[in-house]
DNA sequence: AATGAATGAGCATTCATTCAT
DNA sequence: GATGAATGAATGCTCATTCAT
């Protein structure tokens, strides 16, 4: 697929194994992913790989680390767009979210639908550093209760309780699962607004 | 482990590699299961799989429409239970979804988690027939609607968003990927009120 | 090599396995013998070779036991033959282990010349079995001592001591290690000797 | 693991390799020696090596070749010290083989447990040249001999029996043969004793 | 004097499946 | 109704070595 001449510049391997890994994850699937596999897909050795990850989950982690980094991009450059309204903020960065799982279905098995118990070299702290995209919900809500436009008790339970909602939705389009006749983007239109009403204080804004 | 007289009765063969089956899944996950495994622990030859089920993607959508099966029969009781106050039904439903979910992670696996591109035998009627499941959400929302006590815009939509938030959060729950510093009933209590919460009219709802 | 149709009765090729096994330890070496050479070597897959053994070093166990068993046979015929004359049956136990050893090259590196800790899952028991052999030694010791026809401190000690320069004798000859312009016989008899001598009480015994 | 800096004199680089490769010989065996291990271990790269050694049985033959002359050296200082008592000086050669063997384990199995058909590229003269160490037990026999203190028929034959016998000895030893309820050092007391005495004219040695 | 890039061959093991009986 | 025998394909990984620079 990749013709070898794109090698022509130094260390460009370790970026084409990445990209190639992640065209795979899409395409088979995280237990279907094989050295070998992306090895003779850049038609180089399956040892060439070792040369640049020590092993098939150092590999893997390095891919979390990029998208978890891109994730948090996204939503970071969200925040920033809306400072002000804690509402249209939240809203946004639900909207960021799906948008980043569905247009990244390669990171999204690898990032979040992993079992750990299954990824046994993924060195914890990463976890820890992974649950920073939470705080922009977090955030937003904190920020909205006390502007009394949010009504929330606990905003960490709650910022999870957004983000099951969110990798619900996002799982749901990925594995193909929802009804073939619902239009994809009232679903999640639908998927944002019942999570959103749930936090917000006027009637109005029910109705937007 | 399951010894050869357990299996007295003629034909409970089918039934004896499908519980071990179900066992080993629970264990391993769904990418360990292997035919060679499940023959060994009920000390049948592997062979003797292939005369119940003609391979291994069969054997697993027997075990997807038995969990099927179960999830249904549980909602369906719960929908009994609650026949008069669909608000109530409704929280039922999502406390019997997730509480399916976490007990039966083996069959979650395999209902939600599977992508059906990786499952390429498995007949795509299935699916539309485990969606049944969905329609007790949508009927307590189409009668909670007609009761003017859901404020619901298209009942199959919302029932699928409702259903997105619930699958959110049991896969995270198995995931093992929510803060560990978060309790676990408390999430879930709060991702079920979150989603009740978006639908319900009175306000007083929102603090039962 | 082995032709296929050697194979015609059932369970003949866990025999042609370990025949195949112990020919290529004595041209290669226990480090380099491995499933797959062993499976081509009698043109059959190398799963094949698991059916008969749950694993290498099952297999490589398989044939340490073997090879107990024939030197406890040899040792033990050897012992019966000489049953009232301790000296006499010492020395052809001397004779019978040197001659096992030469004779069985591919049996000998494998029991006794791999270190335990390359060996893990090597069943402790069994090498206090294998050390039953170690008694033949011990007990023409034991014996001659009480005629009065052996001069030892600790039969226990003095047997090993005596096994020990047995296993050197046979060690350097399949290493090829004695100096070629020595004849092979003077050199095993000279070694027997030199082993007999130091425990015979009687002058006479030195110059038999 | 070694400094890079430690390479500060130039040329070092193979004493260093030289070094390492003797440690991790300790350590995991000769068959698990690795050049990639041993560049690893000392922070160059494994093309480095072969700057200094054609492949990996060079760099064994020089391991070899270092081992022979350490021994040589041991048994030379031995052999300087009992000049004029070749009763004294066998067994004190006996001792030092002994204890070269269990001090330098890694070393003791390339060069005496290595089968030479295996290590094809090891030039023979080598082996002609590693048999010296063999004339200081032999020049003992042949000295004690003349003094009348030593009985033997060919000193050449015997030396070649005494060197099996602490070979069987050391080997039983390294591998951990030896029955564990057995003093280590009386078992190579016994050894030796059971050497001497096979050589020795006199009764009254037979218990010094 | 030293390296980075790359590889072909090899290893033990597991798996789903087939076929003759 | 059940089995034993067998296999081809695959997997993650390691190794000694080469070559251009």
């Amino acid at each position: 697929m990749a013709v070898r001449s794109n090698n022509a510049q130094n260390g460009d391997l370790r970026r084409l194994i990445l990209d190639t890994a992640r065209h795979l994850l899409v395409q088979d699937g995280y237990s279907n992913l094989s050295m070998r596999k992306i090895a003779s897909e850049i038609d180089y050795s399956a040892t060439s790989i070792y040369l640049y990850f020590d092993n098939k989950d150092v590999l893997l982690h390095a891919l979390i680390d990029e998208g978890m980094k891109q994730l948090f991009e996204a939503l970071s450059n969200i925040a920033e767009q809306h400072e002000d309204a804690p509402l249209e903020r939240l809203e946004a960065l639900c909207g960021a979210f799906i948008s980043f799982g569905l247009s990244n279905p390669e990171y999204y098995e690898i990032m979040f639908q992993l079992r750990p118990e299954r990824m046994e070299r993924y060195p914890p702290e990463k976890y820890r550093e992974a649950r920073r995209n939470l705080d922009f919900f977090r955030s937003a809500l904190d920020e909205g209760a006390s502007q009394d436009v949010f009504d929330v008790d606990d905003p960490r339970v709650s910022a999870s309780a957004i983000w099951a909602s969110l990798h619900g939705t996002v799982s749901l389009l990925l594995a193909e699962r929802v009804d073939v006749r619902i239009d994809r983007d009232d679903f999640i239109q639908a998927a944002i607004r019942q999570t959103l009403r749930s936090y917000t204080r006027s009637a109005t804004a029910r109705h937007p």
